[in-house]
RNA sequence: GGCUCGGUAGCUCAGCUGGUCAGAGCACAGGAUUCAUAACCCUGGGGUCGGGAGUUCAAGUCUCCCCCGAGCCA
């Protein structure tokens, strides 16, 4: 059974912003959480690429649409690169399997009867890839999101029935799960009780699209074959392209995660499309919050927005990804503040755990040459060893429910205990008393243990830093069933000498 | 303009069906300690819970109105 878990599929319109990659992050952390628990995973992410915004786009540098394409989707390639994302597909809806697999679905909509001819006219966003509702005979509207002339079209398009469908969306998304979080479900409710009406999935003379088949001129709009692109993603590399056989690779989705403002298309018109087509909608969808910057909205016009590969060469993935998921209750809107950055990633993972790590593996060296081996190990009745139960009992769900600001708590809460246990032993006062040598080393082999665990904990997380810890106990986690587990620590092995794990971040300049 | 979500200590937020709910972390101040990345541990100050009215023996916690922020729609 294999879990299939998307991104969006990232509009080629400019080079990955910060909001990708928080999403991005997000799935990643899901993704590397399942895998660990033993879950096959289809991790799927990649890009929009069809679009009047994208042909304007691309006229205006004077290049070919799909050299654009090229350009950008690489740029996203490469940048998922860098983050480490740990991604098994990345579909590009220029990828000829996907014109294939857009045909098929369309003709099996087409086919049930839901595809009709209608007239359009109205005001149109080129941006939003939209009609808006202003009247026909106002002057010069412009769209409110993003301040540009409206244009006026008047064409014939294909419409998609969407109003047969009132009911099964009624009940699906009624489903326990099916929208989260469980506060964004009544946005949707409230539109889907309003009546759903047909939309329009064509356009007339946009040549940058795919065409339609059986219909002349038409080429589809740019989301009804966008979100396809997820069954395209199925495919084995180099698989012809058969609706089926993707289908037969992982679908229904498990889950998508997307923006909160894009909720309405995977919560309402991509189910209903995928009814249409006989095939089974996704099993949830996943509305995130919005990232603010010192309070303030980000955009081109103010200036404010955050390079990611700038971000991600000052920080790291390991700071970057803690601040963001630790700090942000993931669902919710959040505010990036770098002062809060700077304090959690030190006052967290360099000192709280990274010097957890240095201290404790210090002592065993010093005094044992490794990991000491105590006439009797600790036992599941020893204090951490209930710490640790605890947060191991909880994390996965709460990876499981995409809380990962809980998951995080749950292992730092578990590296403070540790702390705190050395503390009230002082194993550096203790060993001064030969007859005290079994007692600390019981002691440092539980808080060992516990570093090992907190490593466990962190993986999804932070996979990089859950790495460098373990390597440094020499106990690379492997599965989580397996080491996951209370006294697993080889007793009486040596370990190498510490090093830092996170080097404390200094950041003189804004980010 | 309509809908949805949010507005609780300087900052980020917990507070479910009303009665130890006035909390946590960060920041700040003081103390203790030396194994460690000037790290770790302990203690403390600080908020009329966006504003107003109402329901109730009792309201961050319910109702209504208003203000602010975000998203969706018009």
């Amino acid at each position: 059974m294999t879990d299939t878990l998307t991104t969006p599929l990232y509009y080629v319109n400019d080079k990955p912003h910060i909001g990708s990659v928080y999403t991005t992050l997000a799935v990643d952390t899901l993704a590397r959480f399942e895998r660990l628990q033993g879950d096959d995973v289809m991790f799927i992410t990649g890009c929009d690429e069809h679009g009047q915004k994208i042909q304007r786009t691309a006229a205006a540098a004077g290049v070919e649409p799909q050299q654009h394409c090229d350009q950008i989707s690489a740029q996203f390639k490469a940048n998922w690169k860098d983050w480490g994302i740990s991604n098994d597909r990345f579909i590009r809806t220029t990828d000829p399997r996907h014109r294939s697999i857009v045909e098929q679905f369309f003709q099996r909509v087409e086919a049930n009867g839901d595809i009709v001819e209608g007239r359009q006219q109205g005001w149109y966003c080129v941006a939003c890839e939209e009609y808006k509702d202003d009247a026909a005979d106002a002057t010069d509207p412009i769209c409110p999101i993003h301040q540009r002339s409206l244009e006026w079209r008047d064409e014939s398009n294909l419409f998609f029935r969407l109003s047969r469908y009132q009911q099964d969306i009624e009940s699906l998304i009624a489903q326990e799960g099916f929208i989260r979080p469980l506060s964004r479900r009544r946005e949707v409710e409230r539109f889907v009780e309003g009546g759903l009406r047909d939309f329009s999935i064509s356009r007339l003379d946009l040549p940058w699209g795919l065409p339609v088949p059986g219909h002349d001129g038409h080429t589809f709009y740019v989301w009804f074959d966008a979100l396809l692109g997820y069954i395209t993603a199925l495919l084995e590399p180099d698989e012809e392209p058969d609706l089926e056989k993707a289908l037969a690779r992982g679908w229904p989705a498990d889950l998508h995660v997307i923006g909160k403002d894009i909720l309405r298309f995977h919560a309402v018109y991509w189910p209903a499309m995928c009814l249409s087509a006989g095939i089974e909608p996704p099993r949830a969808v996943f509305g995130h919050g919005f990232l603010t910057r010192e309070g303030q909205k980000m955009g081109k016009s103010l200036g404010n927005t955050i390079d990611p590969a700038r971000l991600l060469e000052r920080c790291g993935a390991d700071a970057v990804r803690w601040y963001l998921l630790r700090d942000i209750q993931f669902g919710e809107d959040g505010d990036i503040q770098q002062q809060r950055l700077l304090d959690l990633v030190n006052n967290d993972l360099a000192n709280t755990i990274g010097n957890l790590v240095n201290r404790t593996v210090a002592m065993a060296r010093k005094w044992f040459d490794g990991v000491p081996a105590p006439e009797a190990l600790p036992d599941t009745q020893h204090p951490l060893a209930s710490a640790a139960a605890l947060a191991l009992d909880q994390a996965p769900a709460h990876y499981r429910a995409l809380a990962f600001h809980l998951a995080a708590q749950d292992a730092l809460q578990l590296a403070i205990d540790a702390n705190g246990y050395l503390s009230e032993k002082a194993p550096w006062s203790a060993i001064k008393d030969p007859a005290n040598r079994d007692a600390v080393a019981m002691d440092l082999y539980a808080v060992l243990e516990t570093a090992r665990l907190v490593g466990v904990l962190l993986a999804p997380l932070l996979p990089d830093l859950s790495s460098r810890l373990l390597m440094q106990l020499d106990q690379p986690a492997i599965d989580w069933q397996r080491d996951a587990i209370w006294g697993r620590l080889s007793a009486g092995v040596p370990l190498p000498e510490p090093i830092p794990l996170l080097q404390r971040l200094e950041l003189e300049e804004a980010i």
